[in-house]
DNA sequence: TTGTAGGCGTTATCAC
DNA sequence: GTGATAACGCCTACAA
């Protein structure tokens, strides 16, 4: 291991005969330097194979030019087959890729993982912090709001000490429209799987079910579920228990739909013939299910992209940041309703 | 937004009325502290709020805590229905959690992506670099370890300018068990859908075809894929017109292989009476697919683990970091063959 | 056991 | 346009 001892600032102003002042300049692309000597000085980096040490920068910049992206989540649950993570993650990434900032991607499930990632945040290691899920009333966005630190949350967060600025889709809409939908077809008895009932996410869309039924007069069946496959079959026998003559359902996530396909399935019941199925995200493989799922699709990608963009705002110092932006969503009719 | 000012060491020691190094001391757990003081210390740390400042820490320890994990792909492959990298990142991640580093994840598709990471890792920004899987002849595992960067690589990389320790798994034993296990029953006509070329997990996987049909005496068939679903379906479709009369067809990776199910399906052939399908991976999604995919398993998760292990022994100048370490894989039969 | 002082590698504020 | 020089916040001999 060949370990050359890293040049400093100093060993290239020595190397081209300049100062420490002037190498600065040219390395940070000043314009108040004569080309002659800029070029020396390029030079003399070359061949030094100098790159400036972040920390040194960073110490007097107050800038890391990284930022963290935390998921609330073990890396269990966050690489599960749930799909939502990946979708955020590549939208927030595209975007501050292009931006030439670095993504710190922390998994956070449990307590000690948590602490750790508030140390992170408070000992300066990244310029902000976006949370990609939030269980609960969690603190830690307010909490680092109030140190000073931009942070943005997407989905919003449930309790707003100091408000901090979030990026949603709109869940009772995309959910009544599908409920409208499957009013419209001719269903009269018709379930939900709901989301977890500490999420935002699962409340609302909880929400929409309720209201739209509500208004139509038309009764209601609930159980909730927590987003996963099993989840949904677990629930799915669960509602066939109540009402066997259930003629549709309503699945918050659409991994508890597949769930609830194959639960129907099992039981006998043919999609949509006898049970009409729909999911709530529009991963890609509904379109492969058997049959394929209708589903409400949520921009998830565009959530993540909006989030960075709106980060990269708050870090420039930019006053005009929205404290909401909430994305439409859409009722996108296959095979299953 | 509560700007409340960052206290510094100096801050604490004020209010505790001691020196900077004391409480330095106290927040490095020395034991040389007088009980008392170690108090009072902490007291103010706790009221202040104090947190180290992170580049000025690394700036003098030269450590930043923290590891990156590269992977050379965009993040729209990285986080496509390809459960590869979910599960090294997850691998990767419980190890340093364990060891209190923190994981910096990197996706570097593009060039420009890659001279990010590269000035990245050289900055100083981490401890270490772990690749989680290399294209061709990736000249970046081996200019880092040059700069005396400790690095590891998840597959064995194709060139070894300096020799950089890897995990892998037994490819090529792997593949031989599927198709003994083929031939075994019954199977003389036995295509593969091999993975890419350009990587060292592509090319093991087909020598181990090669080798064991050859030995064998069996005639080979071979179309290329990029281990992707749709690129399996291509692929079968291409096998059927190339040779209708095959009874068997071993996949390079579980996408395929569900891509060769399904155009199998669509030519009219039973599975496994017809053809006998085979995969390389073992996702959990295999156990569901129409029949349940039998299939070499490789421990991808554990390759993350162990590489994750040997990157902190790296990192603290254990010196007995072995050249490469590789994990067996196993034949997981189910109903496909 | 505790304090003093020097230095880590940059950037930024001044003079020149 | 260029060069000293003082921070930036912390760790760590070394001295007391």
């Amino acid at each position: 291991m060949t370990t050359r001892e890293r040049p400093t600032l100093e060993a290239v102003a020595r190397r081209a005969g300049v100062s420490r002042a002037t190498v600065s300049r040219v390395v940070n692309g000043s314009t108040t330097v004569a080309a002659s000597i800029r070029e020396a000085v390029t030079r003399a980096v070359d061949e030094l194979g100098y790159v400036p040490n972040q920390a040194a920068r960073s110490l007097v910049t107050r800038q890391t030019d990284s930022i963290a992206l935390i998921l609330p989540e073990t890396a269990n649950r966050v690489f599960s087959d749930d799909l939502f993570f990946p979708a955020i993650i590549r939208g927030v990434g595209s975007e501050l890729e292009a931006a030439d900032k670095q993504l710190v991607l922390m998994m956070a499930g449990s307590a000690a993982g948590y602490a750790r990632v508030e140390r992170y945040a408070v000992a300066g290691h990244v310029d902000g912090v976006m949370f990609a899920s939030i269980h609960g009333a969690d603190p830690l966005p307010g909490l680092l709001a109030r140190r000073g630190i931009p942070v943005i949350c997407s989905g919003r967060p449930m309790i707003a000490d100091p408000p901090v600025p979030y990026v949603d889709v709109d869940h009772a809409g995309g959910v009544a429209a599908a409920i409208r939908h499957l009013i419209t077809s001719g269903r009269r008895r018709i379930a939900t799987i709901a989301g977890p009932q500490d999420m935002v996410a699962g409340l609302e869309r909880l929400t929409g079910y309720h209201d739209t039924l509500r208004a139509a007069g038309l009764p209601e069946l609930v159980v909730t579920g927590d987003f996963t496959r099993d989840s949904g079959i677990t629930a799915m026998r669960d509602l066939l228990d109540r009402d066997p003559d259930l003629d549709a359902v309503f699945a918050a996530s659409d991994l508890m739909a597949h769930g609830a396909l194959q639960a129907l399935r099992n039981a006998g019941r043919r999609v949509p013939e006898d049970v009409a199925v729909i999911g709530f995200d529009d991963f890609e493989v509904s379109r492969y299910s058997d049959p394929p799922l209708t589903t409400v699709r949520q921009p998830i990608g565009e959530a993540g992209r909006t989030m960075a963009r709106e980060m990269l705002r708050l870090i420039s110092g930019d006053p005009g940041v929205p404290p909401a932006i909430i994305l439409p969503t859409e009722l996108i009719v296959r095979a299953s309703a």
